[in-house]
Parts: structure tokens; sequence; C-alpha cells
DNA sequence: GAAGTGTACTATTTCATATAGTACACTAAA
DNA sequence: TTTAGTGTACTATATGAAATAGTACACTTC
């Protein structure tokens, strides 16, 4: 479900702490659903507990899971989190689309990687 | 010319390095100009000449500078770095616009973005 | 020769990360 | 009530990257 890459700079509960966001954020782990319990997934990914724990304080911290005492830590309502996160990737792309502009990257060269992306797969807008 | 982020976690002298990547691909600083040397910049941003150093190595080992013996470092043709870097932010761009799709972004949005961008300023595609 | 340059060392400090181990309060189920 | 599983809070330790401090040497320019 998780899987970790020791070869980044970014440190371990970061990692962890993304690849929960990015499930919750998609909907595959819906709102009221229960987490792995700390033990259970230092023993999955060989990692220390305390690393795990880690993560999840970040998770809380951010607004993406919330804690039960003695029955374990589950999936916050998401929908407020994906309009923030919709806003913070539209300013970086902005920010992006800024540079490549200052870098002489042509306009049509946006467009058609945005046309490729919405064309392929689902008929989205 | 430089400023320092001491409260970003990106370590020094990778800020510095970023910096005059920015600087060159730009232009702000032409082929065949002389950097700032060593023992000067550290005086100037108080910081210790070997996070300079580690600085300008860093440059060099990716091709934006060129150093020669007793006289200083030196910039260098950047042309290719300049399509280097496009190819890149290119990429970095799909990557977000992808996600951007999977949280539910529609595609009129990123055209918006970049309308705005390319229409202020001056009139190029 | 003097001043300014790059460059290469060693040593030390500091801090974030990660691990190890222990302990305690709570909940759920047998 | 007992047991197992949960979160949570500690302390201690090890490790490695980052940054500083100081010194030294070869080169270029004037």
């Amino acid at each position: 479900m998780i899987s970790i890459d020791y070869q980044s700079k970014l440190p371990l509960y970061e990692q962890i702490a993304q690849k929960f966001q990015t499930l919750i954020l998609k909907g595959a782990l819906p709102p009221d659903a229960q987490m792995p319990s700390v033990r259970t997934m230092a023993v999955e990914l060989s990692i220390n507990p305390n690393t795990i724990q880690k993560a999840y304080s970040l998770l809380e911290q951010q607004g993406y899971i919330y804690p039960v005492k003695g029955r374990g830590n589950f999936v916050s309502d998401s929908s407020a989190l994906v309009r923030q996160e919709k806003k913070s990737l539209l300013e970086d792309v902005r920010q992006l689309i800024q540079e490549g502009k200052e870098l002489g990257v042509r306009q049509t060269e946006f467009i058609q990687v945005i046309d490729r992306i919405y064309r392929k797969g689902d008929s989205n807008d």
C-alpha cells in the first residue's frame, strides 16, 4: 500500500505522510476509514514505530486524520482539503508557467501539454 | 544580488546555487561574465567561504560555470542549459496538471492561468 | 613581491533524522 | 475482569548532512 524510497532526500516520515495525503485526497481512503495502526505499519515497512507516529502526527496537524484514544486513527472529511490542495496546485502551476515564459517557452507548448492530458482517459472538461 | 532564507529546509549551498542558476538561465549573467570570488561572496553574505565553494562546485558540475585557476569562476554558455531546463520544466508542469486533473481541476482553469500570464507584459506567443 | 584567485585538506559543532526501549491510559472483546 | 490492541509520551542513543573554523598551497595579475 505504501512504499519507501531510501534514496530520496525526503525524510521517511514525510514520505509516508505524503503517500497518505494522496490516498486521502483521491478518495482511495474515504472519510472515517481506519488508518493502519502505528505498530502494524511499522512492522509492514520494517520501520521504527516512532517514525510512523511522527508521520501520523503530521497528518493530524494538517487535518487529514483524527485520533481516537484506544481505538485508532481515522480519515477526516477531505472536501475542504481538496479545495485547499487545488488552490495550492494552481499556484504552483502559475509559478512554473511564469518561469517557463521567462525562459522562452511558448504558450502553445503549455496548451499542448494540457490538451494531451485532458484528451486521453475519461471525458472531463 | 543574492539573498538567503534561513527558514528554508534547503541547504545554504543549494540555495545559492539555485539563485545563480536562475540569473544565468535568464541572461542576467551572460556567458564569460566573472562570478564573484568565493571570499567576496562569503563576506557579503556573512557565510563561510567553504559553503560558497560548495555551491560553486555544484554549479560547475552542472555546467553553469567554469573555473580558471588563479583568475576566478566564469559563466558558461547557457544555451544548452536553457534547452534542458525548458524540457525539465515542461515535465514538471505535466505532472502537476496530471495531478490536478485527478483532483478535479477543470481544463479551463489551467487555460485561464496560462492566458493571464501570456496576455500581460510583452506580446510573446 | 604582493594581492587576489581557486582549491584541498582536517577538525569541530550543530541539528534533524531515525532507532531503541519503556511506560501508561484507553477501548474492545473474550 | 482479563487480555490484546490501540494511541501517546517519554528518554536515550546513533548517524549523517550541513556549516563553521582554520590552514595551506598553486596560480594569475599587477
